[in-house]
DNA sequence: AACCAGGAGACAT
DNA sequence: ATGTCTCATGGT
């Protein structure tokens, strides 16, 4: 049984509120200024592996010890020893892993690049494939480092439509693809879909980090003009 | 002092 | 194909 689909005016009315009550969130953040493109989608490529299960405060410390390092640089990186790059990252969660994968990464940056330019859904697919990358780190990577139309899905966005439209969304893989459809499904033909999933994620996020983690209902103020509870 | 953060993989069923 | 368990730092 699903919830009749929202209107499209709906999904851009909830945008609309979102963005006016707080701001644009100008994602993705990044350090290294006016270097060239390359270097900035690798930095952000770097960023959705470290932030996996990670405070964005924490990545933050991390990438600044990696850039004083040098090593935002794929060739760089690829060829640092893990125990270094460990040390590095040490403010991130399951750094010892992810410290291997980054390596492992940086020096598939050229495939990466490649890969990341077929049709979206081809796209995923291969880049999913590539160790220490799943959904939501695949979609971050295709939408914030090389601008790809794809949306995002986190546990925020899960609960989001959840409790706003009071779908059944199941927690494993499926549920992924059903709420990144849920919301392509009736955002797909508006212009400048990249920068609206993009600002879009992002502000689910803010909206999920600020109000009512836990409570399961609360949900009829959702936004309304006025309210200081957005769900 | 439990709980969770801008998750993913291995493994069992 | 769908659940459960594990990894393991730093904030509140």
């Amino acid at each position: 049984m699903r919830p009749p689909l929202p209107l499209s005016n709906e999904l851009e009315s909830i945008y609309n509120r979102l963005y006016s009550h707080f701001g644009p969130q100008h994602w993705w953040p990044v350090t290294t200024k006016s270097k060239s493109e390359d270097v900035r989608a690798f930095e952000i490529f770097l960023g959705a592996i470290l932030t996996q299960q990670t405070a964005w405060v924490q990545v933050e410390k991390a990438i600044q010890k990696l850039k004083n390092a040098g090593l935002i640089n794929p060739k760089k990186l690829a060829k640092a020893k893990p125990g270094k790059v460990s040390k590095l990252i040490k403010p991130v969660a399951f750094y010892p892993t992810k410290a291997r994968r980054l390596i492992e990464l940086a020096s598939r940056w050229g495939e990466i690049k490649k890969l990341s330019s077929l049709p979206v859904p081809e796209s995923r697919k291969a880049i999913l494939k590539l160790h220490g990358i799943g959904p939501e780190t695949c979609d971050s990577i295709l939408l914030y480092a090389f601008h790809r139309p794809t949306f995002v899905v986190d546990a925020y966005t899960r609960r989001f439509v959840k409790r706003y439209f009071g779908m059944q969304v199941d927690e494993g893989g499926k549920g992924y693809e059903e709420t990144k459809s849920f919301f392509e499904n009736v955002l797909w033909n508006l212009p400048n879909k990249d920068k609206l999933f993009n600002e879009y994620h992002a502000l689910i996020v803010e909206l999920g980090k600020n109000y009512c983690r836990t409570k399961p209902k609360c949900r009829e103020c959702v936004l309304e003009k006025g309210c200081n509870k957005l769900f």
